[in-house]
RNA sequence: GUCCCCUUCGUCUAGUGGCCUAGGACGUCGCCCUCUCACGGCGAUAACAGGGAUUCGAAUUCCCUAGGGGACGCCA
């Protein structure tokens, strides 16, 4: 492998990025990027009753979101359909592939006789040698390919080691159909080809179709690029990812709070490892990136560990880009309260494992103030803390500290009490950050102006 | 039904014949730190699917069984 490496990603735009795909892409870009190769885009949107623009745009943007970016344009597979029939026209000339009559019905009652037979069931190739000149009038062919009857076909998979198929497994598969369209089997071959990819990493789903794929690339004389199939992500229950639990868009994800570094981190470490490494930064990724370290089994994946590594990414975010998220989030707010949010980010950041999470505690600094209630004691001492703070000039974190715990000794209640009443007071809530970096945040007017609303 | 693939702690994994009384991470549970909650630190918990074979020696090689997954369309 060198830089003249070039894998792809071929989605088709049937629906969202979802997380399956987003992995695979993922693996195909790094390998690109590690061997300083390209990585292309190609959307197979033969499908015209299902595929939409949509779709392609949800696709390309969860792609951006992630960072994976693509050399060149894109390439809509749908483009090339008449090209792709032409190819399978010349197999026909050369002898490689035929016209097939056969109606609906006749296959269904193929592939029962073949199940019945206790052989998978397939076409029999009957019009494989036939006279052309037997072709029923008004009958639309398919074009099939002749595939190897006797024989086997070898793939020297790149995670999956070397796997053998007999070639009577495999039927004359349909290259053109009756209406005249390349099917997906021809289409992918001959897209691969022309856009010179030498490397494939897809779903282990793949599988049986790459010893098609090989058919087709060998009709045509054209070179095998290098296949890794990857195992299939699923979900926490072990089943097939389905829209119940992981089979989420890739935008799901962002709306759940995360952030993109932790979902490529997460999907990177699904299914390939290096060492005992865990938190792989982008760039120790595309360093240490090679198709080696693939795994073979099928893997889950775990919201808690997305969430973990998430709080890690969070924690080391700049806080500015984190406020600009977090508007996104819940919408725009008064100069004023952007300013507590990045002064307290440093103590909300920590606090939260996801962008939701870090709303929920920075609604301290957003919403608006509502004064507790409290009773005779608790308004004795309060009044004490009022008129201590309203002495200190020096208002930052380390000089409030410094003299709040001062003033505990002097009238010897606890800190802990003391913290416990401003917590309580300044934000509303039991749960926040340290108390020195709210007091700071808020600034000495609002502080004041809070605890005077609930003494009086 | 036929073919193919997979199987190490609950989860993600390290491990390519001796370094394995199986390591790390997440989770869980303790303890420490501490103004609450987090963060951080320390510790605990817990796995080689089962059975044969090869070998002086097997998580690692081979075979069988079981379980799981995938593929068998004029979908991609």
């Amino acid at each position: 492998m060198d830089s003249n490496i070039v894998t792809r990603f071929a989605p088709s735009p049937t629906g969202f990025l979802h997380i399956g795909g987003a992995r695979t892409a993922l693996f195909n870009w790094l390998l690109a990027r590690h061997f300083g190769g390209k990585f292309l885009l190609r959307i197979e949107d033969t499908d015209r009753e299902r595929s939409t623009r949509k779709a392609v745009d949800a696709i390309l943007d969860g792609l951006l979101w992630l960072g994976i970016n693509w050399d060149d344009e894109p390439i809509f597979q749908s483009s090339r359909l008449n090209y792709h029939a032409e190819l399978a026209e010349k197999l026909v000339k050369e002898g490689k592939a035929y016209r097939c009559y056969c109606t609906p019905d006749e296959l269904e009652a193929m592939r029962e006789e073949a199940k019945n037979r206790g052989l998978s069931p397939k076409y029999n190739g009957m019009w494989r040698d036939r006279d052309p000149r037997d072709a029923p009038s008004g009958v639309k062919p398919v074009i099939r390919l002749k595939a190897p009857l006797e024989g086997e076909t070898t793939l020297r998979d790149i995670v999956q080691g070397e796997i053998t198929v007999s070639n009577d497994q495999l039927d004359d598969m349909i290259l053109v159909r009756s209406d005249g369209t390349p099917t997906f089997m021809l289409s992918v071959v001959a897209d691969d080809h022309d856009m010179g990819v030498t490397h494939v990493i897809r779903g282990d789903d793949h599988l049986t179709n790459t010893f098609r794929h090989m058919q087709i690339f060998n009709a045509f004389g054209w070179n095998i690029p290098q296949y890794g199939h990857i195992p299939l992500i699923h979900g926490p229950d072990g089943a097939k990812l389905s829209k119940r639990h992981g089979a989420l868009g890739i935008n799901a994800y962002r709306d759940m709070g995360y952030l993109p570094e932790a979902v490529c981190n997460c999907l990177l470490r699904l299914g390939w490892s290096h060492g005992n490494d865990e938190i792989i930064s982008r760039d120790q990724a595309v360093e240490w990136f090679t198709a080696d370290n693939l795994g073979k089994s099928a893997s889950r994946l775990d919201f808690s560990k997305l969430a973990n590594l998430n709080g890690h990414y969070m924690r080391i975010a700049d806080n500015d880009r984190l406020l600009e998220e977090l508007l996104r989030i819940i919408g725009d707010v008064s100069e004023e309260r952007q300013r507590r949010l990045m002064i307290g980010m440093n103590g909300l950041k920590q606090r939260a494992k996801t962008m939701l999470e870090l709303r929920d505690i920075a609604s301290i600094y957003v919403d608006d103030f509502i004064p507790i209630r409290i009773d005779a004691d608790s308004r004795e001492i309060l009044h004490k803390i009022f008129l201590k703070l309203e002495s200190i000039q020096d208002w930052s974190e380390e000089n409030l500290d410094k003299k709040l715990r001062e003033f505990s000794a002097e009238i010897g209640i606890s800190f802990g009490k003391i913290a416990q009443y401003l917590r309580n007071v300044l934000a509303g809530k039991k749960i926040t950050p340290s108390i020195f970096e709210m007091l700071v945040a808020f600034g000495k007017n609002e502080s004041m102006s809070r605890i005077k609303a609930v003494l009086w």
